[in-house]
DNA sequence: ACCACAAAGCTATTAGTCATAGCTAGAAAG
DNA sequence: CTTTCTAGCTATGACTAATAGCTTTGTGGT
């Protein structure tokens, strides 16, 4: 029986195509040894188990969406990196549903690297609101509404809960600019904005 | 040995209950079976099966926390509706993470019950935005805006994607404070809206 | 009071999943 | 050509969902 020719990256990619096609809850070590041909605990050669697996395939897809949404902003700022960065982070979940939900895996501290390609995933959303002059403690509330707002949506139009297709892509649009509007006023201290929604 | 005296609605309950306490994901037949005190092929004298038993939980979980919000926006309207709503949402998932997963599962056409409860759940959301006066087309665009923010809010924090908890509560504050800025200039007509992002 | 029957529970079994132990054979280094 | 490492294998075990078929319980009709 001649060697398949395995290695750990091999069957990682190989997991995010499996996760893509079937969808990531129904990714299965037994249909991913199946399709790289070789049988079952082979697999274990190469990465430690099903959870590792996993991590390994969030690590991926969170690197490719930092990767792409980093690209889309270059060159760009304000309204126009925030545009772009949020239509390149639905695109790559439309395009790869089953890494798009790995990514959302939270990052295992003792993993250093997938800590940090979720940091690098972050970063671009500090760096898309740095274009609208926001910093320090008020980024951290804007970034946390900026992925709320886009993992939000995407995961909610992903599972079918908008009850019509066809308006979406405006709906998103929609969104983009409502966010656009909100940091263009946005408050300088986040405790200012504790201030405007204090209320009795 | 003497009856359990289950019904359907007692093991959708003590699943519920279950997923609140593991995790939606470690929700098991066998555990659920352990816990009611029978053995684990007794269960499918009252639900069908393990989807089936998720979709009721489902149901249930999406009825409580329509129910919740409603409750919350009573006699309330505009950034008051807006505000405990929010908190209102967020407060059950808190309280209830299994349950909260559980909601999230796409409503199944086929069963009228799931869907009605769904339909009552996002209600909510197009009540708050009657206060603000939008309606229509611009309101579905309202309406996405508004559980994706909460959605994405409360999936992201729930499995730890922030990384400092002190400052969580602040944020979601900082979320309400810009959903009610977004939608005091809410535009009438989502056509309108689409052309203010409408970049080349 | 008793019998019949529907429902609720059980044991036993099958299929699919992840996982580990231990063997075998291929490839590369000396 | 031999030695050694390792990628692959078979075999096995635990856990999960699911189904078949039997037994018991409780209840309703006579």
């Amino acid at each position: 029986m001649p060697r398949a020719g395995l290695n750990p990256q091999v069957v990682v990619r190989a997991a995010a195509q499996l996760a893509d096609e079937v969808g990531y809850d129904r990714l299965t070590l037994a249909e991913l040894a199946n399709r790289l041909g070789v049988a079952l605990p082979s697999l274990y050669k190469h990465v430690k188990g099903a959870d590792a697996l996993m991590q390994k395939l969030s690590t991926l897809a969170t690197a490719e969406l930092a990767a792409e949404t980093t690209t889309a902003a270059a060159g760009r700022s304000g309204a126009d990196a925030l545009r772009v960065v949020a239509h390149a982070y639905r695109s790559y979940a439309h395009r790869h549903p089953g890494r798009y939900v790995a990514a959302q895996r939270a990052p295992d501290p003792s993993d250093p690297e997938h800590v940090a390609v979720a940091e690098r995933a972050v970063g671009v959303a500090y760096a898309v609101l740095a274009g609208y002059g926001i910093s320090g403690t008020a980024a951290v509330d804007a970034a946390r509404m900026f992925r709320a707002a886009l993992h939000g949506f995407v995961s909610l139009e992903a599972m079918g809960g908008f009850g019509l297709p066809r308006d979406v892509d405006r709906s998103f649009d929609q969104l983009i600019a409502a966010l656009d509007m909100a940091y263009r006023a946005w408050p300088s201290t986040s405790a200012q904005a504790g201030e405007l929604t204090a209320g009795p």
